[in-house]
DNA sequence: TGGATTATGGTGGATAAACGACAAAGGAGA
DNA sequence: TCTCCTTTGTCGTTTATCCACCATAATCCA
């Protein structure tokens, strides 16, 4: 969990990223709505039956999508993100800005339709990682509030970020913004 | 026969064009004898069960590639090539040679060693497309000795040209040798 | 409105490819 | 010589993908 299954039969691998690449193209050329799972896995080279058998819909495939956007910048920050601690926590908030912001310009999406899209689906990353986070803990206490409630901020956080006409610098904002999250989550750590 | 079969199962074509281009990657990296079946398996990414479901050996695929490229670039000149024409014929020949000078440069191999690697391969392809144009004929002759006279005369061609220093234009070397491999072709079509 | 087209899910059987393992053959070096 | 290591073919089993269907739903256009 939490990190990229390596030991997978090579013709799974492929066939996603196929999917993957080709769900990217056509991102960059229409709007979500008007990608048909035709028009994926024409592009991807694949049998439509084969897409079904990796995902359900192409709701399925968006979520796999920010998951893997996800994952693979975790790695690339080669970040040890087993733990809560304070700067993994920083490293959380300033990730979701950037990946919100990038996913935003590479699409061809108005706006708002797109946020609808991807908030769900980046929601659903944080929480996971901030409930691995709290259940190291000992504590009894549950987890489901304070994940939600961190959760929501985070994206609300970056959401706000990148509506920001003058952008700040984005260190001084997660900088700014870190306490107030960190307090609710340091309770319970 | 004679024409890139188009019809095959998506996997097929995946994996073969997939062993294709790494062998051609590894063709500019090393010499050929040094290309072992792990390597062609691990570039390409595939098993390597595969690759000897597919070809017998690193000959069987060196065969296959040269037919490959044959057979695309009498796609690319759009040549209807099931009739024997003198023109067909000229364009067999600066085929030969065009194709020659383009694999000799293309990969890094000591250009002696490098020959007589493709010249069965290239005179094979030639063989069977003036077999084919032989066979065409309702004459009762063998069309062995004619093809063969045919396949070696324009292979031989091609060899000359490419060694050729001060190499002269094409057309016209074409051109000069076309009616000595024509008059034995046209006795029997 | 109705018909044509296109997309969606899903099925079942056939098959290419993956995988792991094996024995055998060579090459390099001690 | 012997060992160590790599490559080679080959095999049986498992699995992912292909393909050709089908029924349904949505969309479009005459």
């Amino acid at each position: 969990m939490l990190v990229i299954e390596e030991k997978l039969d090579r013709r799974i691998k492929r066939t996603r990223t196929a999917i993957l690449e080709a769900f990217q193209d056509l991102l960059a050329e229409k709007m979500f709505e008007n990608i048909s799972v035709q028009d994926l896995t024409e592009r991807a080279d694949i049998n439509r039956g084969t897409f079904y058998a990796h995902f359900e819909d192409k709701y399925a495939l968006l979520d796999y999508w920010i998951g893997q956007l996800v994952r693979q910048e975790i790695e690339k920050r080669t970040l040890n993100c087993e733990f809560y601690t304070p700067d993994n926590l920083r490293s959380l908030i300033s990730m979701v800005c950037e990946l919100l912001s990038c996913t935003r310009s590479d699409c061809l999406q108005p706006q708002p339709q797109f946020e609808s899209l991807v908030e769900g689906p980046f929601k659903k990353q944080v929480f996971e990682l901030v409930s691995h986070w709290l259940e190291q803990s000992k504590s009894e206490l549950s987890t489901e509030i304070p994940a939600t409630v961190a959760t929501w901020a985070i994206y609300g956080l970056a959401s706000q970020y990148t509506h920001n006409k003058n952008r700040p610098n984005l260190e001084k904002f997660v900088d700014d913004a870190l306490p107030l999250v960190a307090v609710n989550l340091e309770k319970f750590v």
